[in-house]
DNA sequence: CGATTGTTTGACACTCATCAAATCTCGTGG
DNA sequence: CCACGAGATTTGATGAGTGTCAAACAATCG
């Protein structure tokens, strides 16, 4: 099963046999947290069912999704190699979620040991870069109606699922607007005028993409927003 | 005098004899480019002298810079390390400067070769990463004031020059405009109103720092900007 | 079938980008 | 050494884009 997961693909049997020998699972039901901003970083996690959203949280309590993990994908990793030691974010679960959680030190004792993982370590690392680096950008420079249609599109691509009727997410105007760095007011506007082009169709908790080309089309900005 | 690269702390001196015979030094002068954004990552450089500014351009023309290297720093190896194999940035020379140019491939064998450079490597890259993620969340959630002060207190500490005033930077309003995520007019506007307060002097591509304690509460958001 | 939680919509305020034009600074050539 | 011109900066006027607040409505859950 861990075969799955990208962070491991060059450990070798016996190495991902240690990793579950040495790790221990963890469950966290929806809205739980793995762990906290700022504290010491002393697990990283592999995500076994669920979801996961990586946030930072502003002294006036306002919240930032930085990014949300998928099954099998890696996390707390960075707090876990990195000197400094604690999470650079905290770890909040979107659903009902299971983690196998690494000690830091076994994780690092296994990146030493075995260069190969730590050079697929460091290519997910400037993979997550480059995307924060055009995120960035695209914070700076774009208006709400095409960041929002950023994110639906990449939540599309990597958490969406195939319906007849198009592909169907399954988030809060709330969760987006923490991730398009909006408001929950802001987002629904936007999508009702999407639904009331036909791009989409919205409900609680939920919209279903009926022309994905058309709203790849808007987080390019080549499909003028509506007036 | 590499022995001051970051980079190059778990390089053996032989390693370093290598980088040298295999390096090529490259010059570029004010507003010159190193490299641009989506080439391909041929060479990796560290900045023997000047500075350099790391830019995304949109498609619309307009500027974002995301980071400034000083001197002896590593520039372009996300672009050679990456399995994309493009520069995610290009690097344009903010004075003459001088760089030492390694070809991607033997970047990559020096780390192949060497795990302890590999971890460094990914230290430096995790800490980047942390910094990117709290710069992303501070465009979103803070105003345009208190983010010219971050900006204005980082670059002081990283390229600013004691004099008996205070702190000096050479950056034009544009410039400024550029990393913060502004325009020139608001950062014009910002400046003369710490002039003003008595917090900093201005000049052409130029301001001094009077008192860093009161910029840095700004910077915090602890002290309230002007009416 | 309440109660809770998510969503929509309107009204309004406010920050900041944009445009225009004047002023300032510095380097260069006469 | 001074005048000129290019580039940098300032400042005002204006408006677009979004956040904020309030209130009503809808969906889901026990």
């Amino acid at each position: 099963m861990l075969q799955r997961v990208e962070a491991l693909r060059h450990a070798s049997p016996e190495e991902v046999r240690t990793l579950v020998r040495l790790g221990l699972p963890r469950a966290v039901e929806e809205d739980g947290f793995f762990f906290f901003q700022d504290d010491p970083a002393e697990r990283a996690y592999i995500l076994l069912a669920g979801r996961v959203k990586m946030i930072q949280v502003t002294p006036a309590g306002q919240q930032v999704t930085l990014r949300t993990i998928g099954p099998y994908r890696l996390f707390g990793a960075i707090g876990a190699v990195n000197p400094t030691a604690t999470y650079p974010a905290s770890a909040q679960a979107l659903q009902d979620s299971l983690a196998w959680g690494i000690a830091s030190s076994d994780f690092r004792r296994l990146l030493q040991n075995n260069p190969a993982l730590l050079l697929d370590l460091t290519h997910m690392t400037t993979d997550y870069l480059r995307e924060m680096q055009e995120r960035y950008r695209e914070m700076v420079t774009e208006q709400v109606e095409q960041r929002i249609a950023r994110v639906v599109v990449r939540l599309a691509g990597q958490l969406g699922r195939r319906i007849p009727e198009g592909i169907e997410l399954t988030f809060s105007r709330q969760d987006l607007a923490e991730i398009a760095g909006t408001t929950l007011y802001t987002v629904s506007r936007v999508l009702s005028g999407w639904e009331k082009r036909g791009l989409i169709l919205t409900g609680r908790e939920r919209l279903v993409i009926l022309h994905p080309h058309a709203l790849a089309q808007l987080a390019a900005g080549s499909l003028p927003p509506a007036p």
